[in-house]
DNA sequence: TGCACCATGTAAATAGTTACATGATTGC
DNA sequence: GCAATCATGTAACTATTTACATGGTGCA
């Protein structure tokens, strides 16, 4: 599970409250991992509990917020994290899963579905370019900058990627039947 | 979800017992669906519950085996599935968090489990490679072939992009410092 | 003053993983 | 006849999603 993890990754380069984690993840690292805002609340808490990070209320003038803070131990956490096996994610892709119904029973409605797919892929394409453009202009020529630019590339690769496939995957399915059987 | 779903597929193949199923899901549809067999015993039973699959215990001569076969209502739910919408699936990627994470406290190890990924996925791509001889070799020409074959390649291509992704990280990764601060 | 929205949660339901159980069969 | 393996599960735990709750703040 990488949600914590992630979390302090995230508080390590501005410490946040649970919103402003909520918003910057949807943004950043969550990406890459997805969470809720009521996951990331319930997460801090387990992690202030764990003595990894500390909190405290943010001084008037905005509302009030609790704002979390990376503690020493939690550093090393993340650490000693890094460096643990974990086995490949289990592919969990409800496009190939449609496919290959669509494949036995025939189409019924799935190029709509796989329309929409591709849309909302173009559009997270743009996203990230639009960042690569924003974060080339500010770089900075540090090894973290450049790490974090190579993250950016791979999610944008892999957007291509899925869109190229979902293109290739309407043109094979508009021959396949509407229904069988 | 679609566990159900994948499983309705994969009987509509082929009639099945928990045992061959789980087997098969190993190396056809599990690439895109992973499941366990303890959830495809469970899930079989809420299947043949609401009167989607039914069973039948095959004959002697075997060991016993409890072998499900898809109900006309599993065919139609499985039409009526696939016109239903679904957003995309939220990214999981612990490798990319991972490195995110690396990109603030430095590598600490990261480099080797990054090779261990890439010989994970190198031999994912192997394995894929090895089926799409096989099948190239029988393919009979059918709809349902030609979509099957355009699924397992968007698969290959697939492992190719993480093995490209992983080997421009170690790269990247073997210029940024072992530890940060 | 009341309505929309923000920040922080709690609760319940669902999905998935890990650990264990049980009987049957096959091979030595 | 005993060990290893197969087939079918159960149970407990963890993670994730969905739905709801509560108090504060800004503003029309």
């Amino acid at each position: 599970m990488s949600l914590p993890h992630a979390l302090l990754t995230s508080l390590i380069e501005k410490p946040s409250s649970g919103s402003e984690l909520s918003a910057r993840f949807d943004r950043s690292i969550g990406h890459f991992w997805h969470a809720s805002h009521q996951q990331i609340y319930r997460e801090l808490a387990k992690l202030e509990q764990a003595g990894w990070v500390e909190s405290f209320f943010a001084e008037e003038g905005e509302r009030k917020k609790k704002t979390y803070q990376v503690l020493p131990a939690g550093r090393e956490e993340l650490k000693r994290w890094l460096s643990t096996e974990e086995n490949l994610q289990p592919v969990r892709s409800p496009l190939m899963v449609r496919m290959r119904a669509a494949a036995v029973v025939g189409n019924n409605g799935l190029l709509y579905e796989l329309e929409r797919h591709l849309a909302q892929h173009e559009e997270k394409l743009e996203h990230y370019l639009a960042l690569q453009k924003r974060d080339q202009a500010r770089f900075q020529g540090t090894s973290t900058a450049k790490v974090q630019m190579m993250i950016l590339e791979s999610g944008i690769k892999l957007e291509y990627y899925w869109i190229k496939t979902i293109k290739e995957a309407l043109e094979v399915l508009k021959e396949h039947p509407e229904e069988i059987k």
